[in-house]
Formats: C-alpha cells, structure tokens, sequence
DNA sequence: TATGAATGAGCCTTCATTCAT
DNA sequence: AATGAATGAAGGCTCATTCAT
C-alpha cells in the first residue's frame, strides 16, 4: 500500500470528522429548538446525513448533548490551562478565567445557547455536570482566591468558596443576558469589568 | 336565621382551592422528573384529581409550568414590596430585596428547583421571563446602585445595570447551588454574605 | 288546592317543552358542526341548561340523534296523512306526498341538514332507518304507482319498486342539492316539477 | 450484467403498494366501522403495518377519507372518459355514464359503503366535493340532455339541470338503496332501467 | 328537577430507535 | 458505513357521562 497522502484523509480521520459535523448540527438544533423539541430527524438533516448514521456515532439522543458538553469542556480546560500558564499572581489568573469563560461563549451563539440553556434541563443532568467538572471550575477560581487572601490582596474573612461561587455566578449571568438580550454586543468585554467589581466591591 | 358561618368554603374559594392544589402538584412533580418527563397524569395522581380535571383549571401542560412562574412571582413581588417599604437606605434595600430572593426559595426546594432548572428550558420562555419580570428586578437592584452611588456610598465608575446583573447572578448561583449541593445548609442565610461582598469587594 | 289555571303549565307539559327544547339545540347543533363533532356541552349551551340536564330528558348522545329523527317522522307521517285524505287519483297522492317531503325540509334549514347529512353517517343507523320508515315511505309510493298502473295511467312494464325508488331518490336529491346550495330557493316549488317529470315518464 | 428483471419493484413502487395497502385497508374500515368510530389503529392493523406507518403516506385521518375520495374519483373520471370517447348520441352518453356509475360502486360494495354514507359525514367535506366534482359531473349530464333536446330527443321544457340533478338522485339513490338491502344483487343492472324511465320521461 | 365539577377511558399523533438493504 | 422506511410505546388531550349538592 503507497503511503496514505495527506490530501485523502485516513479512515480514523473522516469518521472524526462526521462526528464533528453531527455535533454542530446539534448544537444548531438544540440552541434553535431546545433540546426536547429538536428531533434527531432534525439534526440529520442539518448535519446531511440520514437519521439511521447519527446512531453510528452516538449511542442516543441525551449522549449528543453529553457530548456537545464533553467536547466543549474538554476545549475550554486545554484553553484555560494554556491561558494560566505562568501566570503568578491570583488576580490575573482569575482576570484569565473569566475571559476564557466569557470569550469562549461569546464566540459561538449557538453554542452558549446550549449551554446557558438546554444543558440545565433536568437536575439529573445538571447534577453529573456540577458534581464534576464545575466544582473543578469552582475550585480553580476558590484557590486563586485563597491565594489572593494569603498574600494579603484579598480580605481573609470571606470564604474563598463563596465567593468562588460568586464570581462564576456573575459570568454566567453575563452569559444568559447576553444570550437574550437583543442588542448585539461583544461578551467577552464584560469579563474585565465583572473581575473588577468583585475584587474592588462597590465601596469607594 | 343567623349569620352564615365560614365552616363551608364558598363555591370560588373551594375552586380556587383545587388549582392550588394541582399547581402545588405540579411543581412537586416538575421539580422531581423535570418538566418534560412528568406526566400530566402524575401531576394529576400527586394531586388526587383525575387527569382530565387538570385541564379545567389549566390550558395545557405548558401553562401549568408558566402559572408557576406567575403565581409565584406574584406572591415574592407582593412580599418584597412589603420589604421595601419605608426603606432609604439604598444598600438597606439591596439587602432585603437579596433575603426575599433567597429566602423564598430557600423555603421551598421544589418550589426552587422548578425556578433555577425547570423554567430555563426553552429560550422561548426564558425570552419571556426576562423581557418583563426579569427587567423588573434588574431594575429594581440597578436604582438602589444608582442612588448609592449618587449618596456617595458606592463608586460611580461602574455601571448600574452591569452591577445589578452581577449582583442577580451571584444571587440565582446561590440558589443554583443549594439545590445541586447534597449538603443541608440555609440558602437565605448566604443573602448577607452575597450582598456584604457585593459591597466591599474583595480589596482589603 | 285551587284550580289549576292555563296560565301555570301543567308539570308534564313543561317537561315536554323543555324536552322539545333540547331536542331543537340539538338539531341546530348538529346542523352546524354534525353529529361527531358537536358536544354534548354545546347543545346543552344552546338550549340554555345545563350538560347533565340533557342526561334527564335523553339516554345519551345517540338518543338525540334518534329522537330528532323519530319526532320529526312522527310529525311527517301525521302531515301526510292528513294530505292524503280523501285523495282517490294516485298521481295527485304521488304530488301530495312529493310537496309534503320537500315542503317540511324546506321549512327548517337545520332539520333538513341533520336528515341529509347527519343522520347518514352510520350504517348501523341508516340500516335501522331503511328497514322500517324509508320502506313503509317507498311502499306508499310504490303502491300508489300500482294503482295507477292498473288504472291504466302508467306503464305497466315498469317495476313500481323500482320506479318508487327512483322518484324517492329524486327527491332526496333535490333536497341534499338545496342544503348544499349556495343559492337560495324555495325547495318546496321542486316538488311538482319532479313529480311531473316522473309521471311524464311514466305515463304510457 | 443481464438487463434488470421487473421481479424487484422500485423503491418508488413499494412506496405507492404500500400507500394502496393503507388505504384499502381504510376503505374496509370506515365500511365495516364508520369514519369516526374506526381508529388510525384498527385501519394499520387491517393493512398489516404499524400505526405510525399511516403517518408516513397520510398527514392525518382525515386525509385518509379524502384520499380515498380523490383516488376514486380521478379513477371513475378517467373510466367515464374511455367510455364516452367517441360516442355521440347524447342518450347513449347517459347511459354510458350511468353504467360507469353504478357498475364501479357495484364492484366494491365497501368502497360503496364510504362513497354512500361515511364521505356524507360533514358538510364541510360535502360542500368541497359538490362544489367541484359533483357539479362536473351533474354538468356533463346536463350537457347530454341539453343536445338531446337540441336534437329533438327530449322535451324541451324541462330544464336540463334540474333533469340532471333527478337523474344523478336517483342513480345515487339505487346506489344507497343496494348497500342498504339486504338482497344481493347486481347494481350495475339498475343502470338501464334507471335511465330507460328516465328517458322515457323525457321523450317528446 | 337542575346543576356543573369531576371523572377516566379512549384515541390520535409523535418520534427515538432499529434494521434490512 | 450509510440509508431511511418501519416500528410501537408513550402521552397529551377530549368529552360523554355521572353524581353530590
């Protein structure tokens, strides 16, 4: 067999890349219907393919949205863990956080859609998700603070873990309001502000 | 003859009685299968009505979960004025607006997880929550923020709406996370601790 | 007890009207949505009572359907008899029964549609229908055409069951022709123009 | 590679068989049950499929009615247009058309059955049907009689739509009567007779 | 007699999933 | 690997009928 070419993509490669296609069909269907309104027919269609070939690369409808979720985390960590890097002082590791957070979702409309809305359906779900990978987020963001407070940045009688809470609460309120909203602006410009009142709070 | 004693409800009031009952069924049963997952026919069993009674009091499944909202709102609208009434002080008010918040749903976890999970489903009925109620509270929080910051309590540089929105999600995170915690802890007592830090911020 | 004045209709007497009552709401709803479609609740509203009172005054469903048919006969049979009176020449007694048929359908829109249409829609219906009524009807007619075929008026060669049918048929379907019309005539005038064309048709 | 024998129908074909199949099976059905009270499942078991197969050929029940309605119609239209092809004699045209009449309801006693009674149900439906087809129809008879009296064959001072609408009575009549009775015998035979009195009527 | 709230059986329709081709 | 026709379980909703008042 002659060397495979890198114009015909491998075998591995072409399956990898359907079931991308399908997962972006799915996004699409899922921030334009909602999850439980959006047909599979639909995402099939969407993605160019016959309903029969999603079953080929996802086991049923919940694992697209599991997914669509994986898939996106497993990004954004990459993304957060090469934006840290280096990076010492707690207050611009957080300032880095959140504009991961925020620019990610503020890249991809549908995509945010899906996450702000469609994946807080059902407590099951919600409950895998934030018994995980949140708490790992939460945790992130609890330790900088922590930090910031040994190093005598932050006050000490705040719990780290509250405010942790806090602070992600706050993003991903920017998140959904910029979802809803109707005027057209660049979410990831709200992470500097929002980092900026929660570590100056609104005291003069 | 004499007066007509109170023991046998009026024809209204027992009316009124039983769509209570089956709203409060209903977010039982929301709040433990999920909107779509349960049935109108458990709604209809936990309330001990027959199936087709529920269509009596209510259009469809849709405007079981939308009088929730409404009824709720309704109620927490009334209670939160009756917080606020003859209140200056501007982080005075902040604060209580911040126990109402919690404290009702810290009252009622079905009641809550319908509120932070069941009612974020579909962008439709988030686009109509938040065009109106939602406006309503950012308002609310974004004048008290207004006027501290005219009092020369707060700092003037940062936005109102984009405080309140901060402020609003670090509250509905708190819920949020009351709910998907497994640990048994009072939600309304985090409304101080949000709203201190909201206040002071992180800086020393 | 006094006398009982005419002013306070007797207890039967207004059971009877108010039997007539729901009866007339049925027809007017039948006509208007047919049989299936059309509630229960509906009649009951168009006749100004309550669902459950119709239950006191009719079996079910079914009953009214029969009951607008068999008062309605009833009615039709006595009219025509009294038509009848006296008449000796079978061809007059053909025309006679011929404007009875027409004139009463053409006196009441509704009644007309619910004998039309309404009343057809089940076999079961229409088997009970045609093995009693609708054959004592084609005998009458049959036998007058007999009688004219042995006084010589008609041709004797052709079957008068047969001939009684076809000039049913004709009348049935100027009536269904005037329901489904969108001009507006006087059925009844149909009569004399059908029965004469017949008896042109059969005469020898 | 040998020519392609027809043994294997063609996608396209198995799609229409199966079409043929359901709506057989719903002419069966709406005979033996009446439209109303058979059910989508009753008509997908009488033709060997799943419920939801229905669903695949026809938008809901109602189409089924109207399909089998249109199917029928575009079949007898094409019949009755081979059999007057070429025919001048305007009273041949009748008779012609008479036999195609009643010769196909004839065939099909269950077809028969939903022609005669279950497609009478609604006034909507019949408005749609008389407003369309059943005015084509009553015209090319209409036209046969007027020729008949332009060429001196029938009394010109019968009106030749009021004569069509007799004739068609009481074709359609002697349809009814023959699913009705429960002698067997041969309606197509009535064609003849029925149109000899009529013409018989109608000489000059 | 009359009411009308309550019942619950019944049915149309949807759609995730399978599987023969 | 891909297709898409077929499946059939499931569920929202209707409405004839009942019965406590």
């Amino acid at each position: 067999m002659p060397t495979v070419t890198a114009r015909r993509p491998s075998r591995a490669q072409a399956s990898a890349d359907k079931r991308e296609l399908i997962l972006r069909a799915a996004i699409t269907q899922f921030a334009r219907r909602g999850f439980f309104q959006a047909q599979v027919a639909d995402v099939a269609r969407e993605a160019g393919v016959a309903a029969g070939t999603v079953y080929l690369y996802f086991e049923n409808k919940d694992d697209l949205l599991i997914s669509i979720f994986e898939q996106t985390m497993r990004d954004a960590i990459d993304e957060a863990r090469r934006a840290l890097e280096g990076v010492a002082d707690p207050v611009e590791r957080l300032r880095r956080l959140a504009r991961v957070h925020l620019g990610r979702l503020g890249q991809d409309r549908d995509l945010a859609v899906v996450f702000q809305v469609e994946l807080r359906q059902s407590t099951k779900f919600m409950e895998r998700f934030s018994s995980t990978l949140l708490q790992d987020y939460l945790q992130a963001i609890g330790e900088a603070i922590a930090e910031a407070q040994t190093a005598g940045l932050f006050r000490r009688e705040v719990s780290p873990s509250l405010a942790a809470k806090m602070l992600y609460g706050a993003l991903d309120e920017m998140a959904t309001n910029w979802i809803l909203s109707r005027r057209r602006y660049r979410l990831a410009a709200q992470a500097d502000e929002v980092v900026d009142l929660f570590v100056h709070g609104m005291k003069r």
